[in-house]
RNA sequence: GUAGGUGUAGCCAAGUGGUUAAGGCGCCAGAUUGUGGCUCUGGUAUUCGCGGGUUCGAUUCCCGUCACUUACCCCA
């Protein structure tokens, strides 16, 4: 790579998307939405710019402090790019609070910002699809979210031999916690970055974090107990947490609709955001080496309400474009991308280019995806090379001869089928040929 | 912020202390002036990331620096 003053990479963290790359991009968020969809949820979206305070006490410490792209306007205010997009839904939410229906079913495809060290699967500006539902507070909220997610992977051909939903409750960590351990709040948050890392430190590593953080033996052993818990055994530790209940309810419902092969009962997922306040999930992949969370999301009772106004739970989660495309990537899951064009109209030489334009604009008219050859010296041989390097499967071709009996040729590349037509029958004719 | 790996053309990539820096893909042109895929020919690097040092001579050795990348930290 040369170094000259104006370097033409992207700046670091961020991608450039040429034509194919947003082709894929495109292909694959629209499949996203066309799910979405099927749910009731709408899109929406909001600036890319909020306020600083927006973030400062809801998001969490280490994101505020250290990750944040901020700066200060001209106003002298504090704006932050968003490293997230449920603030600004709760925002947008609170805002018409008392004007939309419920439940509100909402979805965005944002790009987020976030200011650390680039790595796999980790960028510093990607798009996450969020989906939203406020409103309800039973579990057939957290019921809905989980099937869109499920159905979101599925659309792409992926089933429970390739991903797995782990879910937990922060209502059953929290009686574990407080009720069963009687931790004081800095053990708290010891022992839950602990669990959270503990499937990537060796048995004795995580140990050695609890015994830091002042966890006494009888402690662990109910740590460790608790972390190869099922539902059943967890019923026997934290008798008397609402969240076990809502997870057994969740999960009877996840059942009875067929889903339970994708679903499993995880006390490891903690999840960093500070604002959630119930069900916690983890998308994971199955995949050995790309064992990793897809994406996440929980429940949120309290962020509408910041707000001041009514509080209105709600439950999301967010699925960022990197590792999704990892993800599809590690399963050949990538959808093929049909070519930009279907058919090429050719140039004869520089006499016939108005008849060529014509006859390709009414091929537009026919709902056809059209291009022209637009240079007159290229040689036909040329010229039938350019559709078959992009993919173009249908090649048109009006000489002098066809164009004076009102005809054009068209050929089919891939067969090698040619024949002549007439000008009108010739959409009938390509769509026969492209099908 | 810490540690490793990598920097040779648009992409992949070989290579050597010594006149002209392999090869492949791609791209452009021609063989083929009414027809692509195959084949053949030619063209595609004035700084071998950048700067300095050692040397008669550095793409090659040394130092620094920058970029990319992986892991850690942390995690949306």
């Amino acid at each position: 790579m040369k170094d000259s003053p104006l370097s033409t990479q992207p700046y670091k963290g961020t991608r450039d998307f040429f034509p194919e790359d947003m082709q894929l991009r495109s292909a694959l968020f629209n499949r996203l939405r066309q799910v979405v969809s099927t749910y009731g949820y709408q899109e929406y979206d909001g600036p890319m710019l909020e306020p600083f305070e927006l973030y400062a006490s809801k998001t969490s410490d280490e994101i505020v402090n250290e990750q944040l792209y901020s700066f200060t306007d001209r106003g002298d205010r504090k704006v932050a790019m968003r490293p997230e997009m449920t603030p600004t839904l709760a925002r947008m939410v609170a805002a018409k609070a008392n004007n939309l229906p419920r439940p509100i079913r909402w979805f965005s495809i944002p790009n987020l910002w976030r200011y650390e060290r680039p790595q796999k699967g980790r960028l510093r500006e990607h798009w996450q699809l969020n989906v939203d539902i406020l409103g309800p507070a039973a579990q057939d909220a957290e019921l809905e979210l989980l099937q869109v997610a499920i159905d979101l992977l599925r659309a792409f051909g992926a089933n429970e031999t390739h991903f797995e939903i782990q879910i937990n409750h922060r209502e059953l960590t929290n009686s574990l916690f407080n009720e069963v351990l009687q931790l004081n709040p800095e053990q708290r948050q010891a022992v839950a970055r602990a669990i959270d890392k503990r499937d990537k430190i060796t048995p004795e590593a995580f140990r050695e974090l609890l015994v830091k953080a002042a966890c006494h033996d009888e402690q662990i052993a109910t740590i460790e107990r608790f972390l190869h818990a099922d539902l059943n055994e967890v019923a026997n530790i934290c008798p008397e947490s609402s969240g076990l209940l809502k997870l057994q309810t969740l999960f009877e419902l996840l059942t009875a609709l067929g889903l339970s092969a994708y679903c499993s009962f995880s006390p490891t997922i903690m999840r960093g955001f500070d604002y959630y306040t119930g069900t916690v999930f983890e998308i994971y992949d199955r995949a050995p080496e790309n064992r990793r969370a897809l994406f996440g999301g929980g429940r949120y009772d309290n962020l509408v309400g910041m707000f001041g106004g009514e509080k209105i739970p709600g439950i999301g989660f967010g699925m960022g474009d990197v590792t999704l495309r990892d993800f599809l990537e590690t399963h050949g899951l990538l959808p093929t991308l049909p070519p930009a064009s279907q058919v090429l109209v050719g140039l004869f030489n520089a006499d016939l280019k108005i008849p060529a334009y014509q006859l390709a604009r009414d091929l537009r008219a026919a709902g056809l995806r059209v291009e022209n050859i637009l240079e007159p010296t290229k040689k036909m041989g040329k010229q039938f090379e350019v559709a078959d390097k992009k993919g173009i499967p249908i090649v048109v071709m009006m000489g002098p001869d066809e164009h004076a009996e009102g005809c054009a040729t068209v050929k089919h590349l891939a067969s090698g089928h040619q024949e002549k037509a007439a000008l009108g029958d010739l959409p009938a004719l390509i769509q026969q040929l492209l099908a």
